[in-house]
DNA sequence: CTTAAAAAAGACCGAATGGTTTTTTTACAA
DNA sequence: TTGTAAAAAAACCATTCGGTCTTTTTTAAG
């Protein structure tokens, strides 16, 4: 790996928290020169303008946090185990967030909505991606027969998307866990009840 | 009332609008000035500077949504009903907001989080002055009996209130009000599950 | 109609912004 | 070890930023 290659992933490492944490037009590139202990040249070398270091970095971030999980969903064969990954993943941004400054979509998602129109594509591809894994394991677990088939994926991913994304803004918010809690206790029990259990009304 | 009154008014009104959409940092004076034809002499005659104006504009926005509520609110007087409104002034960001640019408190709580610290206390007291409205219409429903003794207020308002803002965010970035729509569905569907209804299972 | 105060305009300021170009330094293959 | 291309630094640029101050205009009471 040339020199070159190293110091671009580091200043995307860089840029990637601070414009989760600040937002991307309140970072300047003097914020990113400092947090990288870079001059001008030394990033203007590897991106374009702004805009392009942006788009990288945003691409960056959500790649990190599918490397978590990617992680957590390790081992994880039933429907239910799997889903629960996924509130792990979202807790994470609260707790050991995988890019400081909360849910890069999230964070982006409101920025990019008029301000940054440029990210709106990535953003959008991004809450889809992750609204279509949930949508994935639900489908796989009806076909499977883990969970009820009157289940709709279409819908209850929207629901359980919006609520972590909610839950994540709440918290951070306040400052404190609990909410985020709350909302976990509560996916978590609608969850479990999705789940067939042959043994319950043994007799329908 | 003086000239001078309205003319602030009138700068409220529109600054609120312009950083509800493009975002607190991003909106300029310049900007504001086009949008109110005014120069920057006739603005900063009401205001100390663009803190103090972005404080005020904050204010202005969620009143607006207040007002809103307060509209929406009236003649209803069961629990399912207002909870019902409360959903209808989240669905209203989309439809025919308040202000432009979605939800005024999940705007400035993303970007208040750390870019404007100044505005962090402001948009925490408005979304906790929602979570206790909720709050407490669950707790006059459990009070009055039509509302199950079994539903936790405190749990259930962060659920409603996280999942509102997560799907505004989601329907507003995809540009399609399908989000919300589950989502509304979903809580309407749990609302409705948690009335008292004495004329089901009669026996126990 | 006059006048004093309120309101708005407009000129001005230093600092910071994103961006470009030139120069210097460093990496690394021959 | 040398030569060359990559990488980084540094100087430079026009523009815009928030903010101040002075002047002009407008409002509205007497």
């Amino acid at each position: 790996m040339r020199k070159g290659e190293r110091t671009k992933e580091f200043i995307l490492e860089q840029s990637a928290a601070l414009f989760n944490k600040q937002g991307y037009a309140s970072t300047s590139l003097s914020d990113i020169m400092a947090a990288t202990k870079l001059e001008k040249g030394g990033i203007y070398n590897h991106f374009a303008n702004k805009e392009a270091l942006m788009q990288e970095a945003f691409l960056f971030a959500v790649q990190q946090v599918e490397t978590r999980y990617n992680s957590l969903l390790e081992e994880r064969r039933d429907s239910r185990s799997r889903l629960y990954a996924v509130l792990e993943v979202f807790k994470s941004f609260l707790t050991d967030p995988p890019v400081r400054g909360g849910c890069p979509m999230l964070n982006a998602a409101i920025e990019a909505d008029d301000a940054l129109p440029a990210l709106r594509p990535s953003v959008r591809r991004a809450l889809e991606g992750w609204r279509t894994a949930i949508k994935g394991i639900l489908e796989r677990g009806i076909a499977r027969g883990e969970l009820r088939r009157d289940l709709d994926p279409e819908s209850f991913s929207s629901v359980m998307l919006a609520s972590l994304e909610g839950a994540v803004m709440l918290s951070k918010m306040y400052r404190d866990p609990v909410h985020i809690e709350r909302v976990l206790r509560f996916l978590e029990l609608q969850i479990d009840g999705l789940e067939v259990r042959p043994y319950l009304y043994a007799g329908g």
